[in-house]
DNA sequence: TTGCCACAAATTTTT
DNA sequence: TTTGTGGCAA
């Protein structure tokens, strides 16, 4: 391709980025190692950019792969700046997942899908292999469902179908019947789960012999991944096939970076890259545009002990900034109170707490973390969790329209046959089943049959044939109505908006209200299609629900996140506060033989975490923690002893030094006393001072083991005690503030939770906080 | 068919 | 400690 760069009104100058010219050549594989904070994205965002401006390549025929729909949407918003809305919405810029399902779109008769195929996720999945298990006659509790659908997406990841499990044992002999009826189901069932997205398009375009896999590998003149350390080895394939002949693939990772082999993820695949591409140009990114020098110094402490990593020098000229504070603690009450303390004493100095951050290594730990931060008043938000389309109720209502569109999902069927409840148990499921069985049909299907049949009595018979003529009848409205009309109508006609108003309880509310928010998601998809001059159809909305991540609710008020590491990968922040960093909690695990690859993850695990910080990383361990209700001593964890000394300040906590008095008098100095120092400035404590209040407050006395709070003498909320701004706790959404409150014979307030919005809460279902 | 109690298990998680 | 699940009684 030629150099030619008269181009039409393209903003140039973005275009001449520091790291651009070193990828700007058009041709050819290019292998990119970017350190932590190196501008990573940034690189490919610029190739991209400069391949459509300056080489002439015709967006569509750039493939852009990101493992996150948020950095997809952050890269397609970059691009969008600098090529315009125009060219950038042509680029085929996406996850995985996302761009798989937008080409199986176009060749799903090649794949062998119908058009309106469903997503099944992991529970969905676990539906079927529960029903495989029943089905095979193995017994579940020896062979857990999620045990043997772990083996076969382990399979699945290779890319081996049933036929090519390599058997060891009893339990892989098991493992491979059970894939087959796995398959089996979900054909049956039109439907894919996540690995199957990948392999269809795999398979299809590592067909030799067939024209539309041809076709297929010639569809993208480049290709770009991000991330690339996180690929397994289908998408490894997948890329390097959709490549094509050309070649022109362009791979940006950081092997140091490399958490999520536990999911499938091959190191090797960066690592081997060179091998299947032996001309491939090598780009190493090594300055830190991020963090400190103390930082990136103890990130270099961590990461340098590995085995077997790509040599590089992370290197920076940001200034030294402060050392890296290690605090010693006493226990994960101490631990949180001293984070909390510290936190808050940023905040006062003005710093927004969304530039604050706490890792933890696994979620259990943020327990005592929320109960500090909520006790002194500091706004919090959990990043992760669960999603909104995980929730019971929006399952449900989707899994109704996911049978209306395709009546062949089992486990749809499954989940809504008896919700609201219609008398149809269990038992008649099963007689369902065994009918589906020896007709050889869906669920669905088989309940004309069953009813023809003497099997069950006249009564089910006659709930079983409601049931079916109310789907029947949603079918038929589903080939007219919109997806929000049709929505609308199965919450209406199929009972099950009115059972849960019949439940009468704040959990019920709750439900329906999150209902509510489906049915505006359903509305807002309506008009971004409308928009976009498409048709919306149901099963278009579901693949997007099934494909999308969590809503992130941008949060009115700044909150200081708190997430485990994990989670953490990819952000970054001014300030972060990485905990428990103990051996056995991190690493989590790791000391024996055959573990040595688990520990090298979880060392990188340290190094994400540490990297993570711009100005200042604080690091917390205890000395005895309370896990999964028991009492664990810790060693301090073996990374800490990686941190360059230069780079650190070890402190202890008040409360570990009055410990530690106790201890070493009776028993030999322990390792950790001499990290006392002299006039620590540790203020932290085991019974926390009363924090101080806004006036119009009451303040109670806690009791010293930080149990509920009350309002005086506790019980129920009374009728004097509350009034609008008064804090409240309810068991399901948490902290709260009254807004408003309307009195009566059964109160109800109107009540703002933090992460969850206003909600209208019986005030009986509220506890004082 | 539903609801309750005992018991076990317990990283990390996107799509 | 919390959460989920299976068995059993009403």
């Amino acid at each position: 391709m030629s150099g030619d760069s008269a181009q039409s009104g393209i903003a140039v100058d973005a275009l001449n980025e520091p790291q651009s010219d070193a990828v700007a050549q058009a041709d050819g594989p290019v292998i990119v190692f970017a350190g932590a904070g190196s501008g990573k994205t940034r690189v490919i965002t610029y190739r991209i950019a400069n391949l459509v401006a300056t080489h002439r390549v015709p967006p569509y025929r750039l493939l852009g792969v990101t493992f996150t729909n948020k950095a997809a949407q952050e890269m397609k918003h970059r691009l969008e700046r600098i090529l315009g809305e125009g060219m950038a919405r042509e680029l085929w810029i996406g996850t995985f997942h996302a761009v798989c399902v937008r080409l199986i779109r176009r060749y799903h008769e090649q794949m062998g899908l119908n058009r309106n195929f469903v997503i099944y996720d992991d529970s969905d999945q676990k539906a079927v292999m529960t029903r495989v298990l029943k089905e095979l006659k193995i017994d579940e509790r020896r062979y857990a469902p999620k045990k043997v659908l772990a083996r076969i997406q382990r399979e699945k990841q290779e890319a081996r179908g049933p036929d090519e499990l390599s058997i060891d044992g009893y339990f892989d002999e098991i493992a491979k019947r059970c894939f087959e009826a796995y398959q089996r189901h979900l054909k049956a069932a039109n439907a894919a789960d996540f690995s199957d997205l990948l392999l269809h398009v795999l398979h299809l375009a590592e067909d030799q012999k067939s024209e539309a896999g041809a076709h297929l590998r010639s569809r993208f003149s480049h290709v770009l991944v991000d991330e690339f350390q996180d690929v397994n080895q289908v998408q490894y394939r997948l890329v390097r096939a959709l490549a094509g002949e050309g070649r022109n693939i362009c791979v940006v990772g950081d092997d140091d970076q490399s958490i999520y082999r536990w999911r499938g993820a091959d190191v090797r695949n960066i690592r081997g890259f060179t091998r299947d591409f032996p001309d491939a140009k090598l780009i190493k990114l090594e300055q830190n545009y991020r963090s400190s020098g103390h930082v990136v110094s103890a990130a270099l402490g961590v990461i340098r002990c590995a085995t077997d990593r790509q040599p590089k020098e992370l290197w920076t000229n940001n200034p030294d900034g402060e050392p890296v504070k290690v605090v010693h603690t006493a226990n994960e009450r101490d631990e949180a109170a001293h984070v909390v303390g510290q936190v808050r004493a940023l905040i006062a100095t003005g710093i927004s707490p969304r530039e604050i951050a706490v890792f933890y290594r696994v979620h259990a730990q943020s327990r005592v973390l929320e109960e500090v931060m909520r006790g002194q008043d500091v706004p919090y938000q959990i990043i992760g969790g669960h999603k909104f389309f995980d929730r019971a109720e929006v399952k449900d209502l989707l899994a109704y329209l996911r049978v209306i569109v395709n009546p062949q999902s089992d486990v749809d069927l499954v989940r809504i046959i008896n919700k609201p409840a219609r008398r149809i148990g269990a038992r008649t499921i099963e007689h369902l089943a065994a009918t589906a069985l020896t007709e050889g049909c869906s669920l669905y299907a088989a309940i004309g049959p069953l009813c023809a049949s003497t099997r069950i009595g006249a009564a089910t018979k006659r709930h079983l044939r409601t049931f079916g003529e109310l789907l029947g009848g949603f079918m038929r409205a589903a080939e007219t109505a919109s997806p929000r009309d049709l929505a609308e109508e199965v919450l209406e006609e199929s009972g099950y908006g009115r059972w849960l108003k019949g439940q009468d309880n704040a959990e019920a509310d709750a439900r329906l209200d999150n209902l509510q928010e489906l049915l505006g998601s359903i509305q807002e998809y309506e008009e971004d299609q409308s928009y976009a001059d498409e048709e919306p159809t149901v099963a278009d909305f579901l693949t997007r629900v099934s494909l999308a991540a969590d809503a992130d609710n941008l949060a009115d008020v700044p909150r200081v996140p708190m997430m485990t590491v994990h989670a953490a990968k990819g952000l970054e922040f001014d300030h972060v506060f990485l905990t428990g960093l103990e051996e056995g909690l991190f690493p989590v695990r790791g000391q024996q033989a055959g573990e040595e690859e688990e520990l090298e993850e979880e060392r990188r695990l340290a190094y994400v975490a540490i990297t993570r910080a711009r100005h200042q990383l604080t690091i917390t361990h205890t000395h005895t923690r309370m896990i999964y209700g028991q009492v664990r001593y810790n060693e301090p964890s073996r990374f800490l002893g990686d941190l360059p000394a230069r780079d650190q300040e070890r402190l202890v906590t008040e409360a570990l030094r009055d410990v530690s008095r106790s201890v070493s008098s009776s028993q030999s100095s322990p390792p950790w006393r001499e990290l006392i120092r002299a006039g620590s400035p540790q203020r932290s404590q085991a019974p926390t001072p009363p924090p101080p209040r806004p006036p119009g407050e009451r303040y109670v006395e806690r009791d010293p083991d930080g149990e509920d709070n009350t309002f005086g003498d506790g019980g129920d909320l009374d009728q004097g005690a509350i009034r609008a701004g008064t804090k409240v706790r309810h068991t399901k959404f948490g902290l709260g503030v009254i807004r408003q409150l309307d009195e009566g014979l059964d109160p109800a307030a109107t009540v703002t939770f933090s992460g969850w919005g206003v909600k209208r809460i019986k005030v009986r279902y509220l506890k004082p906080a």
